[in-house]
DNA sequence: CCATTACGAATACTATAGTACGAGGACTTA
DNA sequence: TAAGTCCTCGTACTATAGTATTCGTAATGG
């Protein structure tokens, strides 16, 4: 497991937890839906300011969510 | 203070605390000596993927970088 | 059945992360 | 003076983050 996988599994699991859809968490970040979507496939991974920009709209810090990916990182090697 | 900056500052303070060198830094990170330099100048921002690999070489988790970063943007807002 | 919502997927583009190489300044030690 | 260390700075390049647009489709509801 890659880290834009394990971030992409955090990403989808915040986001349905707070009941947005893509497009909706996109918009208030100030991102595109398709960026969304490429993020949570791990397709993409994201820069520091953008890690910052989720974890604003999410009501997270970024260090949590980073720590989120930490963890599954470790769970699935 | 933008995130870039934050960043840099937080990762020259670790790297001195480490007592290593921007290119000692780099080498054990796989990457660039004058792309650490970049970083900690605010001059470039890392991805999540450069965030963990620096982490591991200096020795603290990636949500404790983040985690400082955060501090740092809220005491200089 | 048709319209709408939510998402995946593809493609092409722009902005910037990260590489690579090298000149030169400030400082130290010989 | 000379040589070495650590770093800044510049420049040019390659890889990829992030934008923009479009189409397909599964699910839901009128």
């Amino acid at each position: 497991m890659n880290p834009s996988a394990a971030f992409g599994e955090v990403l989808r699991h915040l986001r349905k937890e707070k009941r947005f859809t893509q497009e909706e968490l996109a918009l208030e970040c100030g991102l595109e839906r398709t960026f969304i979507s490429f993020l949570e496939r791990g397709l993409r991974q994201p820069t520091l300011a953008t890690i910052l920009k989720l974890s604003k709209v999410l009501g997270v810090s970024a260090s949590e969510i980073v720590a989120r990916v930490e963890m599954q990182l470790l769970e699935q090697e």
